[in-house]
RNA sequence: GGUCCCAUCGUCUAGUGGCCCAGGACGCCGCCCUCUCACGGCGGUAGCGAGGGUUCGAACCCCUCUGGGACCGCCA
């Protein structure tokens, strides 16, 4: 048995989020630090919302991040006996007890406690009837948790946090249907599967004494405890569909890497020194919970972009022109991965921040992209016109167009008079835009006949 | 409203009592490189939330305030 077992454990009820897939990472690295098993739980006890299709996004969401898991995935609907079990140890052993209240009843008790400005919770009046009273009616368990004393929440990052237990509730174990609720699941769950380090959102903080009881009540032996901060959104906040992206996969549609976006996702919160850039093999070997900050983070769209150039930059040329390909296809550019694409991508590697940005700059690669009106005015004058002509002639000459092209123009602009600015003229002639790679590089992509065709087309419109 | 958590440049962070009149990165600005854009190089901008302590000495320790956040469900 390892010494350290760490699990991500998400609900099956959308995409793989922001967060989530930060807290996943967080754990595979500190059991790969540690030499320990990461294992993948499946918390799918609401049958209202869960879903395959979400099940599948999120294992999809890891396996394109590289975070993978050493056991699972775990459905806990398969793990029903054993909550059933243990349900009706903690009531045969008085630690549980029917209660009949019903959701209304429980509704209308909590808006009253509100309205008194006080903490709403369950006021206890199941708690001690007596045995028969709750023959026949619909009921559900709940878990008969101390009035009176405290627990500690010995938390890695935030060190013993104390809370009286007269705040605490006597949360709902076993739903009316027989189902059992998260935080009850959840205790067996990681006791049954060995798990040695809890570490989580701190959205789960004040759930962590309610499961310290329970864990005690089951005679569980206890984990250890981490909860790390939340990510927040752009504009502050929590996360929100509108004004972020929370799915991981909206991101590998916008076209970033996954080593661009674990390398974002794991500098939110933790850091080593001064290091920006790390690899996974880096992360796993460096990571520890000492270093994680304990206040949230805002994310930070300009972060991940600059990351993602990076990334771009480094990465094989080949693969990236294989990635590329369906974001060609999105704009109707039908591209086989073929050494021409490569080519045309290395030109591109250092100019783009994400797979689309440079897509949508090789359009002119494929097809001619006719300049704005603006761009056109001021570059393709009927002065030029004759020039642009002259130049196609010249390059139409010649039997290595790649090793020639450039003193063929600048022949040409030595018969001008030599000060030509000749340049932009071109590039908006071949490219229908002002800025792109190197010319030459362009030109040789093209090749010299869609050059020659480009440029006579080109001056042809300015006369036009 | 109650309970709990948190607080260093606009943002992500380094910093665990003297090495810090606070370092790196993103962004922004300027310069250099240059056929454009970008890359790259160089330089700049900007911060310890406030007030009290403790200490010879505080970004680091304590208290109060302020601000932000989480949770309070037969959701997870």
């Amino acid at each position: 048995m390892p010494n350290v077992v760490t699990r991500f454990a998400p609900s099956p009820t959308g995409f793989l989020h922001i967060g989530g897939a930060r807290t996943a990472l967080f754990n595979l690295l500190y059991a790969r630090r540690n030499g320990g098993k990461f294992i993948l739980r499946i918390e799918d006890t609401d049958q209202e919302r869960s879903t395959p299709e979400a099940v599948r996004a999120i294992l999809d969401g890891m396996t394109w991040l590289g975070i993978t898991w050493d056991e699972g995935p775990h459905f806990q609907m398969e793990r029903m006996d054993l909550y059933r079990k243990e349900a009706g140890r903690l009531l045969r052993e008085g630690k549980a007890y029917r209660c009949v209240c019903t959701k209304e009843e429980l509704d209308a008790r909590r808006e009253e406690m509100t309205a008194r400005k006080e903490k709403p919770r369950y006021d206890g009046r199941c708690r001690d009837l007596a045995p028969g009273a709750t023959e026949g009616k619909p009921s559900v368990l709940r878990f008969k948790a101390p009035r009176t004393g405290q627990t500690v929440v010995r938390d890695l990052l935030r060190g013993d946090v104390v809370y009286e237990n007269a705040e605490l509730d006597d949360l709902v174990l076993l739903r009316t249907d027989g189902s059992p609720t998260y935080n009850f699941v959840v205790v067996i769950d990681d006791a049954s599967m060995g798990i040695t380090h809890v570490l989580r959102g701190d959205d789960h903080l004040n759930n962590t004494p309610k499961q310290v009881l329970l864990y005690e009540a089951l005679g569980y032996p206890l984990p250890r405890f981490g909860h790390f901060p939340l990510i927040h959104g752009m504009e502050g906040g929590k996360l929100s569909k509108r004004q972020d992206d929370v799915s991981v996969m909206a991101y590998r549609e916008k076209g970033f890497l996954p080593e661009a976006m674990v390398n974002y996702l794991v500098r939110l919160g933790w850091g080593h020194g001064d290091q920006e850039i790390f690899s996974m093999v880096e992360m796993q070997d460096l990571f520890s919970l000492e270093h994680v900050g304990k206040s949230p983070s805002k994310f930070n769209l300009d972060k991940l972009l600059h990351l993602n150039a990076h990334y771009i930059k480094m990465a094989e040329p080949e693969r990236i022109a294989n990635l590329l390909v369906p974001f060609l296809a999105k704009r109707g550019i039908d591209a086989k991965p073929l050494p021409w694409l490569t080519a045309a991508v290395r030109t591109l590697l250092e100019r783009s921040r994400t797979l689309e940005e440079m897509a949508e700059s090789a359009e002119y690669y494929f097809r001619p992209k006719p300049a704005e009106p603006k761009v056109a005015a001021k570059f393709l004058t009927p002065e030029i016109a004759p020039v642009l002509l002259e130049v196609a002639d010249a390059f139409s000459a010649l039997e290595d167009f790649k090793a020639d092209m450039e003193d063929a123009l600048n022949e040409v602009v030595e018969r001008r008079g030599g000060n030509l600015k000749i340049h932009q003229p071109i590039r908006v002639a071949l490219t229908g835009g002002t800025a792109s790679p190197g010319l030459f590089e362009v030109m040789e992509i093209l090749g010299r006949d869609e050059v020659v065709r480009r440029l006579r087309g080109a001056a042809g419109r300015i006369g036009a």
